[in-house]
RNA sequence: GGGUGGUUAGCUCAGUGGUAGAGCGCCUCGUUUACACCGAGGAUGUCGGGGGUUCGAAACCCUCACCGCCCACCA
């Protein structure tokens, strides 16, 4: 055996991180097991926002697929994975645009080519600093294999599933009504609006003459100007036998239709609405179901225009005003009510009120795919994990509304159709040129139509080549549900539809969101958001990964505070500090683990309980659960081997020779695996005490570990269990006793029986010496089961608190028996609860009972007070 | 309005039919040769309310209340 460096006494994360990064990148661990036999791993890695800066809750999107990444690469499995930066997504432009905002600049100053340009420019500074702050997590993924950008590849598939879709008639053009700035004069996506409260107005119109009146309400009166219709409930009594006949549009004096339509509320305003096609997306919807015409009432500047009335050539919001006043003059206006508070929407830039405008937009048609959708989850080729999450995506996929793929956006693939100039449509595919004098469509598309094609897109689609037919089907998508409908969804109707029917991952496992520490969402305006790599400066990357592990139960949010971190740190710091004991003691790996007949039952002990830790922990980690799984693990390295396996065996490395040496290798045995079991959440200190411990280069490389089925020895769990209930009531004894921790007492101990042998590391433990002159005053003593433990005290012992202890138990053993007691006299239990259930309560009882005699008996030999 | 998740210790959360758990926090004691980022001991819950099923309910059913998220809507 090689000398080994011996390890600081401090833990520091900080000086740890760093080199064994560099070291890992260096010797190209990261692309480990490029020819295995085993079926391969792949896993689709959702992008990190390209904000620049790493969020928390990509922290804990990345922690979760490095901590699957990592395992399967020690299982020996081919792991693939595809990543991508935030190729299209708006995010990006959006910074840009808020950069040009503080120059007082828009994209439109710019131009469209100079816009672009600059919004690569971003995109690479903030990939770059982004995969930087990634590395300090750990994150082991090649990110050198990403190219997911809107490259030559990417555009090749674009072009490809949008032609497809096209000549499949499922992507159409169609009117719509979208939002339009007035000031910058151009139609804006949905993320681009900001909606706020305003201080509207209410107003109720009179329409018609006679006998054929109805009243309407309204917060925008200017445009009954371009109305074509009044709708009304189907089933509204007072509107009933109006429905089909026609009143009288005031001001314009045009006669238009009453409909009845579903869209009304009847309790809401008077139960009767204005349809205004070209002006509102509502009336839009209800003016295509009824055949209403779209009049066109207001230029794109937001004034008034061909209505041929006198309100031509106002702007909307005089308009408004001398609308009402005029309608006033009229006595049309029985009713209004200012201020109405309603959320409308403004330009994210300008603030400028959104004026909703006719346009045309493309759209996918998705029946035919989203039924694909579901019923690939349905028939179970893709499960969702946590299964609870399943309703959600049904009630999705299969309510899905054709989805307008066109975005008033400058960066982005620029959807492929040209337009001649007499109308005609032509769709380009890959290397396909558009007749000369055709022009391409300035929108580009929705950046989920291109995300949407991740998972094959990345092996190299449409070219069939021979990655695409090794990994595709994906094994597994892990994400936040927040994005379930966005982008896992999408992926799922692209993936059946170009890979002729074969879904694009065999399981979506998703995970929830970070909150603050009181569960409540993280926000810049509240201020409860955390930056991971002040956490990693401060703790370790190691802290944060554990962390996030800890809290990431399936499908549901974690709440996350400082001094969870810390608390995982002190984990780590515990691991390291127990390393070093170990070392300091000899563990080693070096020659075979001793037989099992020949190791005592501490031994025997750990062996169990890391066997059970490793198959359940690995269990876990396969379905996702890794709340579970570090929660499993935490316990079996604190509790079982920290606080009661190194205390326990100290009295044998004290003693030294064989037993001294058979437990050394137990315990490196132990350690080596339980550093390899826990790699994947604490790469940098499990690499670092690993290779301490083994003298080999890295632990990244190793192999899972695998239990070794003749290691289970259940006699030593029921041994040790009595040990430390043993343990348990002496150290008890002697807090209640008031007896100092550094004090030795003198304790005789009687009916140890078996465990007897265990007698040394028993005192050890709880400081209690033998009494070799056998002059001892034994005056209290102490019943764990059967054994006796009899302690001198030299006469000085504190009645009361022996008194309240035996009390205390008294009570709580009543309490047990009575609980028992209940059960066993109800006929109704005897007769149906199952026979193991009846023996465990009668051994309950039979326990309960003779510990109170004993107690009381022990109660009684107190002096009185 | 539709869908969906939740309500368990001071806080954040596990716990799907058989004596209520963890982490952090809290109280007491303690530097005994791995660790004070520690050790030992301790306290703390009519498991949201009400009904029901069951021998037995934190868990299953019904109902009410409150909180959250997604979608739609707000004329």
């Amino acid at each position: 055996m090689s000398e080994r460096p011996e390890l600081a006494a401090a833990f520091s994360p900080a000086e740890l991180e760093a080199p064994l990064y560099q070291k890992w990148l260096a010797a190209g661990y990261f692309t480990a097991n490029p020819h295995s036999a085993k079926p391969p791993f792949t896993i689709v890695i959702p992008p990190p926002n390209v904000t620049g800066l790493l969020h928390i809750g990509h922290a804990l999107d990345h922690t979760l697929q490095d901590i699957l990444i990592r395992m399967k690469r020690m299982k020996g499995f081919e792991v693939l994975w595809l990543p991508g930066m935030d190729h299209a997504g708006i995010a990006t432009q959006n910074v840009v645009e808020k950069q040009l905002a503080i120059q007082g600049l828009s994209r439109h100053d710019l131009g469209r080519e100079a816009f672009v340009e600059k919004v690569w420019e971003w995109k690479h500074e903030s990939g770059g600093a982004i995969l930087a702050q990634m590395k300090r997590l750990g994150d082991s993924v090649d990110w050198s294999r990403e190219r997911f950008t809107m490259d030559e590849g990417l555009s090749e598939s674009v072009l490809t599933i949008f032609k497809r879709l096209y000549d499949a008639g499922l992507i159409y053009r169609a009117e719509r009504i979208i939002n339009w700035c007035t000031r910058c004069l151009t139609a804006l996506s949905d993320i681009e609006v900001e909606h706020q409260d305003d201080a509207g107005e209410f107003v109720q119109v009179t329409y018609g003459k006679g006998d054929m009146q109805i009243t309407v309400a309204t917060t925008r009166p200017e445009t009954m100007l371009g109305d074509g219709a009044v709708a009304v409930h189907p089933d509204d009594p007072r509107y009933a036998h109006m429905i089909g006949k026609e009143v009288l549009l005031p001001l314009v004096n045009r006669m238009i239709p009453i409909i009845a339509d579903e869209l009304v509320d009847p309790e809401f305003g008077t139960g009767a609405v204005k349809v205004t096609a070209a002006h509102d997306p509502n009336d839009f919807e209800m003016g295509m179901r009824h055949n209403i015409p779209f009049i066109i009432i207001m230029d794109e500047h937001g004034v008034m225009r061909g209505t041929g009335t006198e309100f031509d050539g106002m702007d909307r919001f005089d308009a408004r005003v001398a609308v009402v006043a005029k309608l006033k003059e009229m006595g049309r206006v029985p009713s209004e009510k200012r201020p109405y508070i309603h959320s409308v929407g403004h330009c994210s830039r300008c603030d400028t009120t959104l004026e909703p405008r006719l346009s045309k937009q493309w759209f996918v048609k998705v029946g035919p795919l989203a039924k694909a959708a579901g019923d690939a989850v349905r028939d179970g080729r893709v499960k969702i994990e946590p299964a609870e999450l399943e309703p959600r995506y049904f009630e999705w996929v299969d309510n899905m509304h054709d989805w307008c793929i066109s975005r008033q956006l400058w960066w982005g693939h620029r959807i492929p159709v040209y337009y001649g100039a007499d109308g005609d449509i032509v769709v380009c595919g890959p290397g396909e040129e558009p007749p000369a004098g055709y022009v391409q469509d300035p929108d580009v598309l929705d950046t989920w139509f291109s995300s949407a094609l991740w998972p094959f897109s990345t092996l190299g689609w449409p070219a069939e080549t021979d990655e695409l037919k090794k990994f595709y089907p994906t094994s597994v998508l892990v994400t936040g549900y927040d994005i379930l409908f966005f982008w896992v969804a999408r992926m799922m109707l692209f993936g059946l539809f170009a890979m002729d029917g074969v879904q694009p991952f065999q399981t979506i496992a998703l995970h929830g969101l970070v909150r603050d520490r009181f569960g409540k969402k993280m926000s810049k305006s509240r201020g409860n958001t955390v930056d991971p790599i002040e956490f990693m400066d401060k703790y370790g990357s190691d802290a944060l990964r554990f962390t996030l592990a800890r809290g990431a139960n399936p499908g549901s949010d974690q709440a996350l505070a400082e001094e969870w971190i810390a608390g995982a740190r002190n984990f780590a710091t515990k691991l390291w500090n127990a390393s070093r004991f170990a070392l300091m003691n000899g563990a080693t790996i070096d020659g075979p683990l001793p037989a099992m007949d020949s190791l005592d039952d501490v031994n025997k002990w750990i062996l169990t309980r890391f066997n059970e830790t490793l198959v359940e922990a690995d269990q876990l980690l396969e379905k996702y659960e890794f709340s579970k799984a570090m929660e499993l693990i935490y316990h079996f390295a604190w509790d079982d081997l920290c606080d009661w396996y190194l205390e326990l065996s100290k009295a044998a490395f004290a003693a030294g020779g064989e037993p001294a040496a058979r437990s050394a290798r137990v315990l490196g045995y132990i350690l080596d695996n339980l550093l390899r079991l826990m790699h994947p959440v604490m790469p940098f200190i499990t690499e670092a005490l690993w290779c301490n411990l083994t003298g080999q280069e890295t632990l990244v490389t190793a192999q899972w570990p695998t239990p070794i089925l003749s290691h289970n020895d259940d006699g030593s769990k029921i041994n040790i269990a009595k040990i430390q209930e043993i343990i348990t009531e002496i150290r008890r004894f002697r807090s209640d006793q008031g007896v100092k921790g550094s004090a030795k007492i003198l304790a005789r101990f009687s009916n140890l029986g078996a465990l007897s042998e265990y007698e040394a590391a028993i005192r050890h433990i709880v400081r209690c010496d033998s009494d070799v002159t056998e002059t001892g005053n034994f005056a209290s003593k102490i019943d764990v089961g059967s054994v006796v433990i009899e302690f001198d005290l030299s006469g000085a012992i504190d009645v009361k608190a022996e008194r309240d202890r035996l009390k205390k138990d008294i009570v709580q053993a009543e309490k047990d028996r009575a609980t028992a007691k209940v059960k066993l006299e109800n006929e109704g239990f005897m007769a149906k609860a199952p026979l193991d259930v009846v023996t465990e309560i009668r051994e309950r009882l039979a326990q309960t009972t003779s510990s109170i005699e004993r107690l009381r008996a022990a109660l009684e030999q107190l002096p009185v007070e």
